[in-house]
DNA sequence: CAGTGGTCTAGACCACCGG
DNA sequence: CGGTGGTCTAGACCACTGT
């Protein structure tokens, strides 16, 4: 033995026998205590094994059950989504920002549909171009629950991005997020620099913490754009 | 004192300070072993605390330089990728599957700059229709390595689709996954129900096995498509 | 060099849940 | 009920890396 048995090794091991057909789609992998034998560790060697192929999806452990090889491989993927300052410094481009609206208003019903927002809620609504080297990049369209942030009324956002201030100054418990084409419409068409009709992706993210609304934002990303991820 | 500590408490805990400015952006939090001190506990309890905060993105860990939190919390969100049967029945609807082309032939240029494939190589090139309730679902433009995966050239894919039979019988080790928003063209426009320059959600997945190319897929989605995700 | 995180061990208790 | 995974402890060695 040239050292200790690491969990890195046993997952790799434990990986290829799922692939080599050992443990096959559904099949009942040995106890813990089982394999702690075979590999000759502790327990919390192959605990941390297994519990990592757990998180990515490779196997189920239920108490008592077991732990069980997924029959469908639900691959997770996994994307980092940066602050938008960040992902156009890291191209070399230089970062712009523009505020384009800002008003107070009683929420929308589609709004308070979406958050469970109270009726008669204020909110912040912003329209924000984020551009890199003059480029348009992204459209932000922002909704910030007045009521669960109180002190963003005193913030102008001329400087800065709504993203910035937000994620330094508001913590979240929960959030939804989605991926989506649409058809820009004039607006996005004239800020986004194409023509209305063109596909453009979109994310949405609605917040919560605890529970209670915080902010809800569709950006809109300028032509060609992709969110890619690698492992 | 109820019970033990348990890392979920210190992971709640330190997010409480992250959050309330105790452990502004930048700061060092204190190493483990005084972590330990304060909270009364094992420095393994604390590891793991720390060490999920930073799989969450929320701190950075370095040997001998420390935890520190992170300036732009880099969130990262996780996306299970299903396969196509499962999502449609899942939604209550009718799976139903139509191979609409299958040639093989030498991999065009952009697939093998795509992939990494050698000169002269020949590919498996489907299309393929997945309905719900038959309502067109999505259309995948798929590419299989013959080389990579010989008996490939004997399967005919009329009853099921290429995805499941590779799932279950092909291994990889590398993905490459990008979602981004494209026209329809006239083909997609015919097979998917829409008018050619509609915006389509597009999901594109390469893999390979050990550096060796396995397959290119395209996944156009029918309009009003949106993947998401939430915690 | 010395401090920090990365990991393993051997043992323990217990919550959960299938049979 | 009893087996399985979930988690904590107390201690240890070591790889890495900033100073």
């Amino acid at each position: 033995m040239a050292g200790q048995t690491t969990y890195r090794e046993i997952k790799r091991e434990l990986l290829r026998r799922i692939h080599d057909g050992v443990y096959p789609p559904g099949a009942l992998l040995p106890a813990e205590t089982d394999l702690c034998a075979d590999f000759g560790c502790a327990r919390a060697t192959v605990n941390r094994a297994l519990r990592e192929l757990s998180e990515d999806g490779i196997v189920a452990r239920k108490r008592k059950a077991g732990t069980r090889v997924n029959r469908s491989p639900v691959r997770e993927a996994r994307f980092r989504i940066p602050l938008v300052r960040d992902e156009i410094e890291r191209s070399g481009a230089v970062y712009r920002y523009t505020l384009l609206k800002r008003e107070v208003l009683e929420a929308p019903d589609w709004l308070r549909a979406r958050l469970g927002l109270e009726a008669a809620s204020r909110v912040l609504h912003l329209h924000c171009l984020h551009r890199a080297d003059d480029a348009p990049f992204q459209f932000e369209d922002r909704w910030i629950a007045i009521a669960a942030v109180p002190r963003v009324e005193g913030v102008d956002f001329v400087e800065a991005g709504p993203n910035e201030w937000l994620v330094a100054e508001v913590p979240f418990t929960e959030v939804e997020i989605s991926f989506s084409a649409r058809a820009a419409d004039a607006a996005l068409a004239r800020f986004l620099d194409v023509s209305p009709g063109d596909p453009l992706f979109t994310a949405e993210r609605a917040t919560w913490l605890s529970g209670r609304a915080v902010t809800f934002v569709r950006l809109s990303f300028a032509a060609g754009y992709a969110l890619r991820t690698r492992y």
